[in-house]
DNA sequence: GCTTGGACTTAGGAGGATTAGG
DNA sequence: CCTAATCCTCCTAAGTCCAAGC
C-alpha cells in the first residue's frame, strides 16, 4: 500500500482543484485530517547524515512539538532557532541560491549563480523551437568525431556510436542475445561453530546456524545493535530455529550470545588476508573463470560484459535509513525462481543439476538477461549488462542528449514557470514551485513512497515540516532525500516562490501534511514532456550538472597551470556539482586524526620559521625596528607544543643516526672492514643531547644563535619557503576538509556529461587516466572522441 | 483515471588493491 | 620495506519513470 498523504481522500473535499481558480483564497480550515502517529517522523535520524550538523538541526520536530496546532503562517518566519541564520542572507539577485551547509560553501553558492544569470536574455519564439531542437540533435550527433585510430583497431566494429541508426525502433534493443546464465552462490557449508543461548553453547542445525552466522558476522556494527534490525531479524531467524526444533527452543534475543560465530567470521577474514600468493593467484583464476563463463556475453554477435551476473547471496537484508524491514532474512535464490532472457536462437545455459529454470523468455524489447523476485520488499531483481556495454552506452548518450536539449529550452522553461508562479489555479502554482526548486536546487522529482520503507522525500513529496522560511527570502531546507541522506541547505528564493510556499504552508498546516499536496510527479512530468520530449525532472539535475561542472572548469582551469593545478581545477569544479546535487559520504573515521597531523605538519613549519626570524634577529639586531614582524610570535604555537616538538625532533635524530650507523657497519662488514666502534655511535649521539641543550636554552632565552654561514637573506629566503609550504599545506587542509563529507563519485559517473571531460583533456593535455578509471574509460568510450572544442 | 509493479538509473558503503609516505 | 591512506570495484538498495492492469 502506498503511504498516501494523510488527507489524500479528504483533500478532494476541500480542496478540489475546481474550486481554487480564486488562487490563494480557497485554503480553508478542514482541520479533520488527523494525522497518523507512524507520521512522527524526524529528520535526524541516520548517524551518517553527519553529527555535526545536526545539532543546529532546525527541522519539524522539535519545533512543531511546540508549537501550536494552527499558528498563523507568519509565525514560521520568524522562529527563534532561524533567527541566527539571518546572517546568511544576501542582498543579491533573487534567483542566486546562496547554500550554506558547512563550513565552507562559497564556491558552490558562485556557480549557482552563473547557472542562472544567462537568463532572461533572449526573447524568443516558444513553440518553433520544439521543432528544431531535432534538426540539432541529429546535427549533433554527425558531430561526433571519427575515431582517430587507437589501441582498438579490431574494436572498431564494436563502436557503436560512429553508425548510430536514426529512426531505429527504440523499444527494440537487440536482435541476437546469448549468454550462459547466471552464478548461484555456493550452497552453505556448516563450519559447526555454536553460539549460546542464554549462556550455553547450543548445536544448530545448519540452516539455522547460517542465519545466525549472518548476525553474527556483523555484530559490533551499526546495524547489529539497530533495535530495528535486530527485531526483524529475530523473527525470522526464531521462526527458522523453531521449524528446526532447536534445544532449547530460541524465544529471547537477549538469551542469544552470537559472539563464538563472531569470532570465527573475524579469524576467516583473517585468514582470507593472509592467504599465500599462491592462494590468490588460484582465487584469481577462478573469478576469472567465472567472468569468462558468465561474465560475457554475445549481444547482436557483438562480445559484451554483463554487470552483475551473481545471483544474490542470502543474508540480512541492510535497508538504508529507518527501513522498516532491515534485518529482514533475505533467502537463497533458487533456479527456479530466475527467468532468462536470451534469443530464440540461443542455447538455453543449463539449470544448476536438479534444478529448473523459473522461466526462458526472448523478450528484444528488454535489456535484462536475468530476472528475480526478493522475498523482503517482492521487488524484481535483474541481471544487466555492464556499464561499459552498448547497451548502456547507448542509453546514456541519449540521457545527456537530452539534458543538452534542454540547454537550448531552459530560457523559455524558466520564463514559463517564472510566469506561472503566479497563476490562478493553485495547481498551476504548485507545479510551477516545484519546477523551480527541481531547475534551482537540483532536487528530486519526489514519488509517493509506501508505509514499509524508509520516509524519505523528494521535491514533491515535501512535507510542512521540512521547509521553514524566513522573510524576506530565506527558506531553510531539513529533510532525508534518497538512501536517507540528508539535505540541509539554506537558499534565497524568488519572492514568488516564497510567497508560494508560505501560502501552501498554511492551514491546515500540521506536520504530516504535503507541501505540494496537489502535484504528483506524474502530473509534473506530463507537463515537462509537453515542454519539451524526453523532459522529465531528472533530466533538470542532468543539466544543471553538466552544465555547471562545464562552466567551473572553464573558469577554474589555469591556462598555463601544470598537470596538478589543472587536475585540482578539475576536482574542484567536480565538487561544485556534487555538492549541487548533494551527494554526501560518511565521514572516515581516520578524519578527524588526519586533519590533526596535517595541522601539526603546518605548526612544524611555523616553529621552523620562528627559528629563521629569530636567527636573524641574532644577525642584524637592528632590525628589530625596521622589521617588527619579526619579533611577533607565531599564531598556534604554544610553548607547550614547541618542547614535545624538540623531544620529538631529538628522538628522530637519535633513530636516524642509529640506523645509519647500524647500516654503515653493515657495509664495512660487506667490505671485509672493521666495523665502527660502539663509542662511535655514542659520541654521535651525546651531539644530539647537546642540540637540545641548545634548544632548550633558546627557548628560555628566546634567543636563536645563528647556524654555521648563516645570513639575512638565506633566511629571508628560507622564511619565504616555508611562507609557501604552509599556504600549501593548509591548502590542502581545507581541501580536506570540505572533502570529507562530499562523495564527487556519483556525478562523475552519473550527471557530468563525459564529453566535457574529453574535450577538457584534449584542450589542456591532461591524460585521461588522470581523470577517469579503466571501468570509466570503458563506460565512456563513446564519449572519447570529441574535440577539443566540443560542448555541452 | 488510478494504482501497481516492471525496468532501468542513481546511490553510498564494504572491502580489496594500489599507491604514498615514513 | 612496511603501514596507512587512497583508489577502485563490487554490491545491492533506493530512486525515477512509464506502461500494464484494473
Amino acid at each position: 500500500m502506498k503511504r498516501t498523504r494523510p488527507s489524500a481522500a479528504k483533500r478532494k473535499s476541500y480542496k478540489d482543484d475546481s474550486s481554487d481558480s480564486d488562487g490563494e483564497g480557497d485554503f480553508r480550515g478542514s482541520s479533520d485530517s488527523d494525522v497518523p502517529l507512524a507520521r512522527k517522523k524526524t529528520a535526524d535520524s541516520k548517524a551518517k547524515t553527519n553529527g555535526s550538523s545536526k545539532t543546529n538541526g532546525t527541522n519539524g520536530t522539535s519545533r512543531t512539538k511546540a508549537a501550536p496546532k494552527y499558528k498563523e503562517d507568519s509565525s514560521s518566519d520568524s522562529d527563534a532557532p532561524l533567527a541566527k541564520k539571518a546572517a546568511s542572507k544576501k542582498t543579491s539577485t533573487p534567483t542566486k541560491t546562496k547554500v550554506k551547509t558547512e563550513p565552507v560553501s562559497s564556491s558552490k553558492s558562485k556557480q549557482s549563480t552563473t547557472t542562472i544569470k544567462k537568463r532572461g536574455k533572449e526573447d524568443v519564439d516558444d513553440k518553433s523551437k520544439i521543432k528544431k531542437v531535432k534538426k540539432e540533435e541529429a546535427d549533433d550527433k554527425s558531430k561526433v568525431k571519427k575515431v582517430k585510430k587507437e589501441e582498438d583497431e579490431d574494436e572498431d566494429a564494436d563502436a557503436w556510436w560512429l553508425n548510430q541508426k536514426e529512426n531505429e525502433d527504440e523499444s527494440v534493443k537487440w536482435t541476437s542475445l546469448k549468454h550462459n546464465g547466471v552464478y548461484f552462490p555456493p550452497e552453505y557449508v556448516p563450519h559447526g561453530v555454536k553460539m549460546k543461548y542464554d549462556g550455553k553453547p547450543i548445536t544448530l542445525a545448519p540452516a539455522v546456524e547460517e542465519i545466525a552466522g549472518f548476525f553474527g558476522a556483523l555484530l559490533f556494527t551499526e546495524h547489529a545493535e539497530n533495535p530495528t534490525f535486530q527485531e526483524n531479524f529475530f523473527k525470522d531467524f526464531s521462526k527458522i530455529a523453531k521449524a528446526h526444533k532447536t534445544s532449547p527452543e530460541i524465544t529471547s534475543f537477549k538469551k542469544c550470545d552470537f559472539t563464538p560465530m563472531y569470532e570465527y567470521y573475524q579469524a576467516e577474514k583473517e585468514k582470507r588476508k593472509n592467504m599465500t600468493k599462491e592462494q590468490k593467484e588460484a582465487a584469481k583464476e577462478e573469478k576469472l573463470a567465472l567472468d569468462e563463463m558468465y561474465g560475457t556475453c554475445y549481444l547482436d554477435g557483438r562480445k559484451e560484459k554483463v554487470g552483475n551476473y551473481r545471483i544474490e547471496p542470502p543474508g540480512l537484508f541492510r535497508g538504508r535509513g529507518k527501513h522498516p524491514k532491515t534485518g529482514c532474512l533475505k533467502l537463497r535464490v533458487q533456479p527456479e525462481q530466475v527467468s532468462l532472457n536470451l534469443s530464440k536462437d540461443a542455447p538455453i545455459p543449463k539449470a544448476p543439476a536438479g534444478h529448473k529454470w523459473g522461466a526462458i523468455v526472448h523478450d528484444d524489447t528488454k535489456t535484462w538477461l536475468a530476472t528475480w523476485k526478493e522475498n523482503v520488499n517482492d521487488s524484481t531483481k535483474y541481471v544487466f549488462l555492464a556499464a561499459g556495454s552498448s547497451l548502456k552506452g547507448q542509453s546514456d548518450l541519449k540521457k545527456f542528449e537530452t539534458a543538452r536539449a534542454l540547454k537550448k529550452e531552459i530560457d523559455w522553461i524558466r520564463r514559463g514557470y517564472m510566469a506561472d508562479l503566479k497563476d490562478k489555479k493553485m495547481f498551476i502554482r504548485q507545479r510551477a514551485t516545484a519546477m523551480y526548486l527541481i531547475d534551482r536546487l537540483a532536487l528530486r522529482a519526489g514519488n509517493e513512497k509506501g508505509e514499509d520503507e524508509a520516509d524519505t522525500v523528494g521535491c514533491c513529496s515535501l512535507r510542512f515540516e521540512h521547509v521553514t522560511l524566513e522573510k524576506p527570502n530565506i527558506m531553510h531546507l531539513d529533510f532525508l532525500g534518497k538512501d536517507s541522506i540528508r539535505y540541509q541547505k539554506t537558499v534565497e528564493v524568488d519572492e514568488q516562490v516564497f510567497k508560494n510556499i508560505r501560502l501552501f504552508k498554511r492551514e491546515p498546516a500540521q506536520e504530516g501534511d504535503d507541501l505540494f499536496d496537489r502535484l504528483k510527479t506524474s502530473e509534473l512530468n506530463k507537463h515537462l514532456q509537453n515542454l519539451m520530449k524526453g523532459l522529465t525532472a531528472k533530466v533538470f539535475r542532468t543539466y544543471n550538472a553538466s552544465f555547471t561542472f562545464q562552466d567551473q572548469l572553464e573558469k577554474k582551469t589555469p591556462k598555463d597551470g601544470t598537470i596538478a593545478e589543472k587536475l585540482l581545477a578539475y576536482n574542484r569544479a567536480n565538487r561544485d556539482v556534487a555538492i549541487l546535487c548533494n551527494h554526501q559520504r560518511a565521514v572516515s573515521k581516520g578524519h578527524a586524526g588526519q586533519i590533526g597531523k596535517i595541522e601539526d605538519k603546518v605548526r612544524a613549519y611555523k616553529y621552523q620559521r620562528m627559528k629563521q626570524k629569530k636567527m636573524i634577529l641574532s644577525l642584524e639586531p637592528k632590525l628589530k625596528k625596521k622589521r617588527p614582524e619579526l619579533l611577533e610570535p607565531e599564531s598556534d604555537l604554544e610553548d607547550d607544543w614547541i618542547e614535545e616538538h624538540e623531544a620529538q625532533l631529538m628522538e628522530k635524530e637519535r633513530e636516524r643516526i642509529k640506523a645509519k650507523f647500524e647500516k654503515d657497519n653493515l657495509k664495512r662488514k660487506e667490505n671485509k672492514e672493521k666495523p665502527m666502534p660502539a663509542g662511535e655511535l655514542k659520541d654521535l649521539l651525546k651531539e644530539v643531547d647537546v642540540r637540545a641543550k641548545e634548544l632548550a636554552k633558546e627557548r628560555k632565552t628566546g634567543v636563536v644563535p645563528p647556524t654555521r654561514g648563516a645570513t639575512v637573506e638565506k633566511c629571508n629566503a628560507q622564511i619565504l619557503k616555508l611562507d609557501e609550504r604552509i599556504a600549501a599545506t593548509r591548502l590542502t587542509l581545507t581541501d580536506k576538509e570540505e572533502n570529507k563529507q562530499t562523495a564527487l563519485g556519483t556525478s562523475k559517473i552519473n550527471y557530468i556529461d563525459p564529453r566535457i571531460s574529453a574535450a577538457w583533456c584534449e584542450k589542456h593535455n591532461v591524460p585521461l587516466d588522470k581523470i577517469f578509471t579503466k571501468t570509466l574509460r570503458d563506460k565512456f568510450k563513446w564519449a572519447m572522441t570529441v574535440d577539443a572544442d566540443w560542448e555541452f
